[in-house]
DNA sequence: GACTGTGAAGCCATTCACAGCT
DNA sequence: AGCTGTGAATGGCTTCACAGTC
C-alpha cells in the first residue's frame, strides 16, 4: 500500500479486472478468490494480489474478494465513479466507428463533441451528436471543460491538430494516428497503432516459419 | 545477432521505426543516425542500436543507417516482404471502418474476406468486398489459406468464433472484443482493448488531481 | 570526430514461497 | 484448511559507457 509508481501494466490489468468483476456480478457471484480472478482474464494469482495490493487490502484472507466491494474500488481507483466527457477529432471511418462504439458508453465515456475540418462531413450526425467544423474546438473544449480527446485523423494533420487541443486546455490525448505526438509533460499522451498490432503478428507468424 | 527471444516491446518499435524510415524515404533523407530515429519515434538512441542489433549489424560506424537498407531490412523481419489475406469477423461499426482503414493496406494487409452473422448486413459491400454470411467462414479459411483472422465480434460471440476460426487452420488472431479467449498455444493471439486504454487515461487524470 | 555495436550495470516487473489471518 | 498480503528471488528490458570502426 501506499506507493505512488504504478506500473503500467497493472493499470492496464485493473481495467480487465474490473471488467471481469462486473461480468461475474452479472452472473451473481459474491466472492471470488485471485485464482478464480486470475483464471477469468489469463494472469497468475500473484499477480493479481500484487496488483490489488497496491492500492490497499481489500480480500479477506480464507475467503477471497467480494465481488462487489472490489469493483467499486476498481472503478473508482480507475476514476471511472463519474463520466467523461471526450471530443473526438476526425470523424472518418474510425473515427465515426469509435463515436458509435458501444464499448465507450458502457465503461463511463461519452462522446459529447466531434469535429473535423471535411466540409462534406460537418452536420452528419453520428448516434446524438451532430459534427462539427474543427474551428469550433477550441471553444467547445473550454466551455464544455473537456479533458480527453480522440484523435483519428491522418498523421500529417496529428500534431497540428494535437498543438490546438493542448493550446485549449485538454489533460489526455488518445491517439490513433500514425505518428509521435509531442505535447508537454502536463498532458497525458497514449497512442493506439493498429498496424503496429498486426505487424506484431505478422513478424510472430514470420519466425514460426522458422522454427 | 542470433537470438530466438526478442523481446515483444522490441518488434513493436521496429514497426514504428519502419514507418517512421518509410517516411524519411519520401523526404529524400538517404542516412539516418540512431539518434534521429530515437528523436523521430520517441526513444532512447541506445534504444534503437539495441533493438536492431537483434537482427544484424545494419549500420555503418562514424555514419548511421542508410534509410532505403535499413527499411528493407525491417519490412522484411517484420514479415511485411508480402501482402497477408486477413478475414474480418463482425461488419458492424468497429469492423467496417477497419474493413475500410487506409493504414492497413497501406502496410500490405488485405481484408480479403468479410463474415457476419446479422443477415441484414450480409451482402453489404465494404469497399471491394462484400460481407458474407458467417457459415462460410471456415470454408474461405481453407480455400484462401487465409492465415490471420481480426475479430470484432460482441463479448458474447468472440470465443464461439475463435474456436470455428482454429479449426479452420487460422494462425493468428487480433481480437478487438473485451474477451479473453483461450487459443491452443498454436495459435498467435494479440488484444486490443479500446476501452482499456482510455481507462489508463483516466486513471492517470485520477491520480495527477491527487497529486 | 562521429557513430555503431555491445558487455555490464541498473532498474523494474513478475513469480515464488510462506507467514499470517479467518 | 483456504486464501490473502508481501518480502525475497528471479527474470527481463533499458540505460550506460566505451571499445571498435569508418
Amino acid at each position: 500500500m501506499k506507493v505512488y509508481k504504478i506500473p503500467e501494466a497493472t493499470v492496464m490489468r485493473l481495467s480487465v479486472y474490473s471488467r471481469f468483476l462486473h461480468q461475474l456480478l452479472d452472473e451473481g457471484v459474491n466472492t471470488a478468490s485471485s485464482e478464480a480472478i486470475a483464471q477469468g482474464v489469463g494472469v497468475s494469482s500473484a499477480q493479481v494480489r500484487k496488483d490489488l495490493a497496491y492500492f490497499g487490502e481489500f480480500g479477506t484472507r480464507g475467503v477471497g474478494y467480494r465481488v462487489d466491494e472490489l469493483y467499486g474500488h476498481l472503478k473508482s481507483i480507475l476514476g471511472l465513479d463519474h463520466d467523461w466527457n471526450i471530443i473526438l477529432v476526425g470523424a472518418g471511418k474510425l473515427g465515426s466507428a469509435l463515436a458509435l462504439y458501444q464499448g465507450f458508453a458502457e465503461r463511463g465515456f461519452h462522446v459529447s463533441t466531434i469535429v473535423d475540418n471535411d466540409k462534406k462531413i460537418v452536420g452528419n450526425k453520428l448516434g446524438m451528436v451532430t459534427v462539427e467544423p474543427i474551428e469550433v474546438m477550441t471553444q467547445r473544449v473550454k466551455e464544455k471543460d473537456i479533458k480527453v480527446g480522440v484523435l483519428t485523423v491522418p498523421a500529417s494533420a496529428a500534431q497540428n491538430v494535437t498543438d490546438l487541443l493542448v493550446e485549449a486546455g485538454i489533460k489526455a490525448i488518445l491517439n490513433f494516428s500514425p505518428r509521435v505526438l509531442k505535447v508537454p509533460n502536463t498532458v497525458i499522451l497514449r497512442n493506439v497503432d493498429l498496424s503496429v498490432n498486426l505487424e506484431v503478428l505478422s513478424f510472430n507468424l514470420n519466425m514460426n516459419k522458422k522454427n
